[in-house]
DNA sequence: TTAAACACCCAAATTATGTTGATGGAACCA
DNA sequence: TGGTTCCATCAACATAATTTGGGTGTTTAA
């Protein structure tokens, strides 16, 4: 299963074309936007126009190789938190320590394995994509579970507790009717009996907050978020 | 050089004694606070009360191979985002892929090599937390861990022991809401059991030696740092 | 038209947080 | 070692905010 769009923009650096070509190959099919260089020094020029999320480090290279490429990229503060992957025929531990040492995020040996490359580079991306905030995007309509808060065209909105869980579950299928019932479950609980009017109440006051009505009601079932 | 406080919690699970053993020695002298499971039922129960940053899983266990116990692991809410590091005699293309894929965040082959264990490791917690980093700057706040000291405008500020972790925890992710039961389980563990208040007056104490309220209550939540 | 469903306001109940001062224990220093 | 200071915690109270349920008027759909 590909995913749809681009899930990431990798720099493949390698001095060998074929290796360039199987990489890159391999990383578009597996939904990658990618980018060659040759070596260190047209590496960090593409880098500085690309913008990559990842960058693919072939250790031996001519014109700056691959740990004095990292180390200079490092430096700069546009490319610290990069990730950086070496790719290297050295297959010894005290290299590999080394490049991990020096802030890279994978250490790989060459022959390259194109499946186990995309799994690693998966296993990368994912993790990146995890430690990325978390918010629900609606039109002007930004939830940010993390931070806790509510922006509505630029705007941060206070809400409570309740007020926000219960924003951030009908915004979370917009469109979608919940039922009282289901609202009741989600927000209270089963075990936290309250009155229908509770839920009213707290709908009124988050169209308060917002200001627009972007809570529709659906007489007789519940209430559904809509833009 | 040891950091001053535990840059990471990991939970270690493997049958044979001596793998464990070599593990957590390794991992404890690189700064990291372990515990050990000899199972995977076993890692399951003290992964819930020991809350670790990442799960190492021997493949071929009794009671629950590491590929069930990472899949349920990743089925539990509170271990969506655990790192899982997979650790394996089997040193094939293809259960590695397997095992990348199911979600795991790394994939090491027996023998293990220590030092190499360790770089891979802190390679994992550099790209979390970035924990390692000596320094937290933000804005006019400077936060030295090294040093143990805190300089708000050029002015360095004591803190106790507990206020500065206390600062430290919600400095490393800025914005993001920390619950109370965070910020117990990091700055007090899991061990020891405190009142409510205490949380209130450690905020309280820092609040009061920074003179600016950097931090935001976010009420039946939690507490964040805001610049 | 007429119930049912809903919105709105209010005030009480409940819960969360802030503040202060007291206590015991650890660390420090002479 | 004895005295001193600092620290973490707690208890009790003060304050602030949230949540709730009831009363009342309005809208809606049949």
């Amino acid at each position: 299963m590909e995913p749809a769009v681009a899930v990431g923009k990798i720099l493949v650096v390698d001095d060998e074309a074929d290796i360039l070509e199987i990489i890159s190959y391999n990383l578009k099919s597996a939904g990658y936007e990618t980018v060659t260089a040759k070596d260190g020094l047209e590496a960090i020029q593409k880098a500085k126009i690309f913008r990559p999320d990842l960058i693919m480090l072939d250790i031996m290279m001519p014109n700056k190789n691959g740990i004095d490429t990292c180390r200079e990229l490092r430096r700069l503060p546009e490319f610290k938190d990069t990730m950086v992957l070496f790719l290297t025929a050295l297959n010894d531990e005290k290299s590999e320590i080394e490049g991990l040492n020096m802030g890279a995020d994978d250490y790989i040996a060459k022959p390259i394995k194109p499946r186990l490359l995309v799994s690693r580079i998966n296993a990368l991306f994912r993790r990146l994509n995890k430690s990325e905030e978390q918010q629900i995007q609606l039109g002007d309509l930004i939830i940010d579970r993390e931070k806790f808060t509510v922006t509505y065209k630029g705007d941060e909105i206070i809400l409570a507790k309740k007020e926000f869980e219960l924003l951030q579950l009908l915004a979370s299928k917009p469109g979608r009717v919940f039922l009282r019932n289901e609202i009741l479950n989600q927000v209270w609980g089963t075990e936290v009996i309250v009155g229908d009017r509770t839920i009213d109440v707290h709908i009124r006051k988050i169209r308060q907050k917002l200001g627009v009505d972007l809570i529709t009601t659906v007489k007789g079932v519940g209430y559904k978020f809509e833009l």
